[in-house]
DNA sequence: CCGGGTTTGGTGACTTGGTCACTGAAGCCT
DNA sequence: AGGCTTCAGTGACCAAGTCACCAAACCCGG
């Protein structure tokens, strides 16, 4: 097993002793793409620092409809389950891989060792949920008060790769916004005939990144 | 100085000498109703356990409206503000003091040497923390795919006093809940028009507490 | 390679919510 | 009593979500 801790910028300060801890407590574990890593009725008991690939966090509602809160990448840590899972059953937020996934899992007990031990850890968790709080405040912020060309807009600017091709669907681009599917097919037909994106059924090319990403920044 | 420490439950299970440390090293402050306790630009260095009174978090966005995240009231602890603070500055959040308000302080030194010293301290600190995170997840859902006029109905439902009135303008409704004056007046009047409430320049009095109540379970 | 089923996207009519500009009424202060 | 400020009401309009339905693109077994 490698040494993966010196992938985390918060950990590469632990003394040495403890990073030896850490590596021998935990296990490297892999997941499927699209296997549900938390949610309602499975709260996991480990904390997972991301090695591989992404999970996406999303929020479902009764109605059906969902919103994608955050995505933890390489590098960055599941915090947020640790209190979340504690304490209420009753929240509704799920993790779902977004690509196959490879992590560190490190057992409650463990965590809980290292809180106690490290002021280097516990400044690597806290700043991990301050991260995550401001995520979820921007959530918030734009859901609440950004007209929705402006966010689809930014979203595909963030989602698309290097090439400016995104493969997603309507439906997916409406769950990442929380909206509704019509909308946002409305809404890229807009883009569409400004030809800042070209369409086909389950990818969209990005054509005038510089308009798009003159839109995503207005406030 | 009166021993304050057992009003809060998860403390009540310190060991004695932590419990003594904390009261020792913390100052009980007051801070008059409508200050502003942390925001943009003005990060607490203390945790603050709340004594007597209500802080309104809420996110002021950059078009001017305004949206309440949740509320800290006696007993609660403000421990959100100790990560989001010590990380990002550029979070939106603002704490104001609702009512006046008698807290503790504990310094961040303090804050930081209880949680490598007990293990109930920090299981307080984290249930602290998922309490919030579940308030958050369920304004985003709420923002997201709730209607307004049901919202409106739980939020007064939820304001009122005991008997049924409440002290409020239409503007201060509209910012609990992220919408626009103008929506809430017209939502109101249609309360009214079905003899649900009663308003008048500044107050609103529930007529039909069994109604609104029933609207304001609709999932 | 054909044909039926599934997934994805398009459309119009309608409702709900937010914006803007403006009006008037209620309280407040000398 | 008169003037100022705050609060609430209104209509026109735009943005976004909902509903019902259709059509094209893809998939897959035969």
């Amino acid at each position: 097993m490698e040494n993966w801790v010196d992938r985390f910028k918060g950990l590469s300060n632990l003394p040495e002793h403890l990073r030896r801890y850490l590596l021998e407590r935990s296990t490297v574990i892999k997941v499927a793409k699209d296997t549900m890593i938390f949610g309602p009725g499975k709260s996991p008991d480990h904390l997972l620092l991301m090695l591989e690939g992404t999970v996406r966090v999303q929020q479902r509602s009764d109605s059906g409809r969902e919103i994608v809160l955050y995505r933890v990448t390489a590098g960055e840590s599941c915090v947020m389950t640790t209190a979340c899972l504690l304490a209420h059953e009753d929240y509704t937020a799920e993790g779902i891989a977004a690509t196959d996934v490879k992590a560190a899992a490190i057992p409650r007990a463990v965590f809980d060792d290292l809180l106690a031990r490290s002021p280097e850890f516990r400044n690597f968790v806290f700043h991990a949920y301050s991260r995550r709080m401001t995520d979820l405040f921007m959530i918030i912020d734009e859901v609440a008060f950004k007209r929705l060309d402006i966010r689809l807009a930014q979203k595909l600017v963030e989602l698309a790769g290097d090439d400016g091709i995104l493969k997603t669907t309507h439906q997916q681009l409406a769950s990442e916004l929380g909206s509704a599917r019509e909308v946002v097919s409305r809404q890229l037909q807009e883009f569409q005939r400004r030809d800042w994106v070209a369409q086909s059924r389950g990818t969209i090319e990005i054509l005038d990144p510089d308009s798009l990403q003159q839109l995503a920044s207005v406030k």
